[in-house]
DNA sequence: CATGAATGAGTTTTCATTCAT
DNA sequence: TATGAATGAAAACTCATTCAT
């Protein structure tokens, strides 16, 4: 019986209304996390009254969820922006791989993406999102690799799915290692992905590397 | 320094007393998130009261600080069983890998630790126990691969910290990785780790690694 | 005397403008009530803007009030078909019974007129309103029985004051009954209370009424 | 997953509270209405906080719940007495209509009994209370009209449902008539009342009612 | 040592009302 | 005249923390 459809008169007044909110939302969750982040300071930061960001959002879950979708933008013009680049896409994977790492490594963002899987652990539907954010992540970056670029022909690697998950999870996984390890050595650490991305996309590594670990034994 | 030191009659006791809030709030924290765990249900599930458990910790900031702390312990038991095993130090970790999987995709504990690591996004206590912490891994960790049945000598691999990083960053991915992708083939997902430890702490891999591509290219 | 003494360029648009409002509250409030409804609601049921309103309308206060005043003829109504209506009085009255039953023991309606009741035990304005309603309809009630079709002449019935009252009030507790017994079996109950109404209408009652019981005990 | 059980240790004390916010709900329901009644303005008035209240009642609904219950009591208790009575029912029953119309036009109550019945007619749970409450009374009332002291042998009077009913009609209008009618003249009102009850409860009245009627025709 | 009654500040959310356009 | 964006002062409810017993 809840009166639903808010009509704004000028959609497009209201969509920068609804940014606003969210970049004070991603500053105040940043800061505090999701839970500790008060309405009240999200309507301050977004310079509107609390009440107001009711015309253009439901409730505070309806933030975070919002806030979420945004960010998924951010994964797939990373994407994008590689499918788009020339030559093999290994080299320019590896190439681009400071920049994943500075991507994951800067703290800020990273409280801020932690504060969203943290989230995403306990709500559902922002599990939903990300999931699905994942999902289409995982799957342009198996057709990349499959592609005409790609290091692959399709089919050729049955793990390949697995070797795609993985990687994500190196990444991933910086969020937390910057965090746990302050003295983090990113340039070495650089060189180390690199070499590991070249083994999980290069080529089928079980045989050589196991000979080379039998030639070191 | 607090004004409020506690004398406990019995330290002893006190301490029993204090297990018992912890494991309390193990499991609420683990069904609940940190937030959402109210310090009634901690005093319920601990079987004291709401105002006993102010007697041992001044707050619930407190608490969660404590708690990390003995979260602690549990990481470094699995490093304890890693060296203590006989035979080549490699081998045994590769053996366990999947222990490791198995351990960063549960979702519960990996629901505790992502809001652990959330909450030190923004909680400078709570990041100082934790890198605490994981200094003390990774070099105890350094200590074993360089140790007698490490793959390394000392100072052969001027490139192991990050090495160390990186192989730390994979399994810590892993929590959040079970979290986007519901479908993880963790099977796949383990031959792959397996072969990539190897690889990074095999031998020195730039160069054949390297070379690989090469001979690929 | 209020400041703000709106001017209405037309008064005769302003006077439609009000009845809108006003058709707009009626609904809403017979749906959800008088405190549920919120102006907003009104505002589009009314299918004008709820800034608009204000300029009619200086607080939903007194919407409430001209409510109430206009519902008020709806009484007045009743009462003129009843005096219109050839014949002698009472037995119209006696056969419009069931028209007075079913009205008060509509559920909605009764809803609403139970709001305003409450409304009116607290709310002086209101209350003066239904009071002065009240009045006129007791003593057109009164000049209609005492009038050429009724059963009275005049000053031949000195407790007819109190009949009206007591007869008033029988329709009044239709308002509760039905909401408190919603198994209430209205044909019953009309042909109780058409029986009574003759009684208390009829012709002095008390002698007779006394000497039934006695003849009966 | 919510902490539904609130052991109260002693439970004398706790009901000695529940009682103290009963009252004080009372008063406020009384000055304002349910929906215009704060949890702070019931707090204040019952000498607790606000937060302290929610220990002994899961909401404010609640406690209108709980009040309605309580006053239910209130009309069985006058009930009980007038079955305690010793001689004929009837007789009993019409020397206290003074004391039934003392009890609903006391204009204190009375607004209390109209915030009810107005909540009543907008939330089930308080209806249901209502209403059961309301059967019982009834119930009770045709047990005594039908019973030893009763005017009415079991199964005499065809109509007697309808007759209880709008015996209690009559007495709930007056909580309406007399906020409506300020100028009611209880006396006058008492003597007719009188008689209608007589009329009404002292025997098959259709008969000679209609008789008398047509007589006057 | 131990309890749980009590507090009160803080939370999200709603809505009558105002005002720039 | 008319709009609806914007405000801000409530509201109900929660919960970490304190304290008398």
């Amino acid at each position: 019986m809840k009166i639903k459809t808010k009509k704004h008169h000028c959609e497009e007044k209201a969509a920068m209304r609804r940014c606003q909110v969210l970049d004070a939302a991603a500053n105040c969750f940043r800061r505090k996390g999701y839970h500790a982040a008060s309405m009240a300071e999200i309507a301050r930061e977004s310079g509107m009254s609390a009440g107001h960001i009711y015309n253009y959002f439901e409730s505070k879950e309806q933030i975070i969820q919002a806030f979420v979708h945004r960010d998924k933008e951010e994964l797939f013009d990373i994407l994008q922006k590689l499918q788009a680049m020339p030559g093999p896409l290994l080299e320019g994977m590896i190439e681009r791989v400071d920049y994943g790492i500075e991507h994951n490594t800067d703290l800020e963002r990273g409280a801020l993406h932690l504060e969203m899987m943290a989230e995403a652990a306990r709500n559902d539907k922002v599990c939903a999102v990300l999931q699905a954010g994942d999902e289409v992540a995982r799957s342009r970056m198996h057709a990349m690799l499959t592609g005409p670029n790609g290091p692959y022909s399709a089919g050729e690697c049955p793990d390949l799915e697995a070797r795609i998950d993985v990687m994500f999870s190196l990444f991933n996984g910086l969020l937390i290692r910057s965090l746990l390890n302050p003295s983090l050595n990113k340039e070495a650490v650089k060189a180390v992905m690199q070499d590991l991305i070249r083994v999980l996309l290069g080529e089928p590594i079980a045989k050589n590397a196991t000979k080379d670990l039998e030639g070191k034994a």
